[in-house]
DNA sequence: AAGTGGTCTAGACCACCGG
DNA sequence: CGGTGGTCTAGACCACTTC
């Protein structure tokens, strides 16, 4: 069952993909669409709602929405992969299983898995290293689904994402990540060797299927200085989008 | 004019930072907040969208929303402005320069604003506060183009990036992000008012015009707790990078 | 079975944009 | 000025969760 305002988000997608919308032409107005599809406007709008948040087109107040580009991201795969995102710099990667247990989520857990509070999950406690050295700790929760198969890895596999992919043919996909800067906790100092209360980058992510289904939700702690993360903002991306003007996505 | 789910979106998020609403623990049913703000529930579905957005919330057909976390988080999509993402998000800012000189580029700096090493630039170091707290610490070197219109602007100007646009019809793009953690150092520690060697995370970023033309070098230090990073892949068109840092404490 | 969020409708008024 | 998107209401039905 696809909702009927998604449906109406992948026509749309799919004409401007095809170029029926140039880059910079006029989406038809809310009424229009609402009368071509035959649904309400409230629908129309949750439908071109989706198409901003996946950054195809602008709105503002008052006039029309613009196309502003023709392809949804991708790539990024190399992101979910420590070991993957090493090996293609040159470096030497390792991994060691510390800690792994199955335990049943909590309800913050559950909410970021798409689980019931209580299902079971699997706990891993993973220290990842570069060129010898311990860079990075690694807290994940896995959802019940794959942790057999995560269970069956060797404790000192270097790449699960590669494994799971060989093994269960598993696909990383989609995600989120928040990065921060936490204090170094007793067991963060220990196993990292740094200085308690030190500095930490934290990156807090989730991976999901293609599809969109959560595998995994983790805790990754850096070693300062040890790996930065840079975003490159290609300019050349949207000319279009200083030219509107401050275009706020719709909730 | 701020929308009424925008006003509700803020007394519920103030409320989740507050730690009214645990992590973990369910917000109150739509209808419940529907009748609480004398508001229909579609306005309610809209304020907490806004916090879904920000991911401070997550939900599930048939149960209710679960807290996931309680720290702002912000964007890569609107990495623009810190003054702008914070308006954006609800949040008052202030901005006050503590130092302000000009001097020669040294060779590094020299390099980021493709300039000549020994041409003059205008080094200025910003505290910006949220909601009167101090939680950034900016230390920016602006090339000397440009430096003239930065020194006209008020010492508390809350957003430069937009007094620049209004004064001199600057555009700002943005270039390239570096993000990780560093140890507070004794100036940061005492205008941040953290512990000394304590977690900072670090924002390297150039600013360039649409043309490709660097106009500032910053690097911005955030106090731990204050403000995440986020990334969306499935709705952010920026790529992000993972790279290694060799750079030790800068200037 | 009752409660909850997801979806959808059919109106309405307003602020803003364009010609 | 008319058209457009932004906001808001007051209903409705359904799928799913919780008890």
């Amino acid at each position: 069952m696809v909702a009927r305002y998604a449906q109406i988000a992948g026509e749309l997608r799919d004409a401007i993909t095809r170029g029926e919308y140039a880059v910079g032409a006029q989406l038809p107005s809310e009424a229009e669409l609402a009368v071509r599809f035959a649904v309400s406007r409230g629908t129309i709008r949750q439908a071109v709602a989706v198409l901003g948040a996946e950054g195809l087109v602008g709105s503002r107040q008052g006039a029309r929405r613009i196309v502003l580009g023709r392809e949804r991201s991708q790539s990024f795969a190399e992101l979910h992969s420590f070991a993957q995102w090493a090996w293609s710099m040159g470096y030497e990667v390792g991994g060691r299983v510390l800690r792994q247990r199955r335990r049943a989520a909590s309800a913050a857990e559950a909410a970021r898995l798409a689980l019931r509070p209580g299902e079971p999950v699997l706990a891993v406690l993973r220290l990842r290293s570069l060129e010898g050295e311990p860079v990075m700790l690694e807290r994940t929760v896995y959802a019940g689904w794959i942790a057999p198969a995560v269970e069956r890895l060797d404790a000192d596999c270097a790449s699960v994402t590669q494994a799971l992919h060989e093994s269960v043919g598993l696909v990383f996909a989609y995600g989120e990540h928040l990065l921060d800067a936490v204090a170094a906790g007793s067991e963060d100092s220990r196993l990292l060797a740094v200085r308690r209360g030190g500095p930490l980058l934290r990156q807090r992510r989730v991976t999901t299927t293609p599809e969109g289904r959560p595998v995994e939700w983790s805790d990754d702690r850096y070693r300062a200085g040890s790996v930065a993360f840079g975003i490159r903002n290609s300019v050349d991306v949207n000319p279009l989008v200083r030219q509107v003007g401050e275009l706020r996505p719709s909730p």
